[in-house]
DNA sequence: AGCATTTTGGTACTTTAGTATGAGCTAGTT
DNA sequence: AACTAGCTCATACTAAAGTACCAAAATGCT
């Protein structure tokens, strides 16, 4: 937002500048000069937003993208935090028990030794804690 | 993106009207031509941005919005939607029976009723459900 | 006012979740 | 080889979650 306001605040003042110099093309009528002004303002504006997505798309990668350091530092362990996936999708235990070939038991173990490293006291909060973590 | 353009392109056009229609009271200078094709290449520059951003960023609202149309159109009721709220954030029948000073055995008749609207079987997928369909 | 819906809450019950504890197995480390 | 950590599974238990059914207020609408 004080990005945008920014950005805004700026062109607008970059815009008055522009006027207020541009009046020399348009006292001395040059055709060739305002000619290559056109096209230079054409050229940077394609640099602009060519630039300018390349680094847009760098910066939304890591919202997407999961930090599974922090998976580390929870010291989640690789099943643990195979469960938890499960968990996030609303699986039951005896569900994740089946689609990972474990029991009951073991998906039990797990969810137990998840809560405790997520500081959790249900699945669900565990979901919540993991996505505002971005671990899922 | 069309709004954006068009609301871009009459900003340009007031700025055009009002340096031309002020055009006289402006101290007249003369500077070279490559200060001001420089000019011209900045604020295009920064113009090529500015729209890429706001394309861009358009493209990623969707993403934060709820669709509370959804909510009526799942029959969902104020309570039974205020519970899923409280669900999604982790809590136990009894802490949300607490927060909104109902007893648990309400929270249980509006979690269940819940479930079967948003056809799930667990609270965990109702969550799941309902992040899906944008409403939470 | 009358009707429908929502909200609230209860009882009784079944199912799922979660805890505690122990124990065997495997793989990597020292 | 001994050690550590992770994975697996079991039993026994407690605690939540969820279902089914019922019913009295409160609310909203015509």
């Amino acid at each position: 937002m004080k990005k945008t306001i920014i950005t805004f605040g700026l062109l607008i003042l970059s815009l008055l500048i522009l006027f207020q110099l541009s009046k020399y093309s348009f006292v001395s009528g040059d055709l060739e000069v305002e000619i290559v002004i056109a096209i230079v303002a054409i050229v940077f504006f394609i640099i602009g937003i060519y630039l300018n997505k390349r680094s847009l798309h760098q910066d939304r990668l890591p919202k997407g993208e999961l930090d599974l350091n922090k998976v580390k530092a929870l010291d989640l362990s690789h099943r643990e935090y195979e469960v938890l996936k499960e968990i996030s999708i609303g699986l039951s235990n005896k569900e994740i028990g089946e689609k990972l070939f474990l029991s009951e038991s073991t998906i039990k173990t797990h969810v137990s030794n998840l809560l405790v490293k997520l500081n959790a006291k249900r699945r669900t909060q565990a979901v919540q804690i993991a996505k505002e973590l971005r671990i899922i």
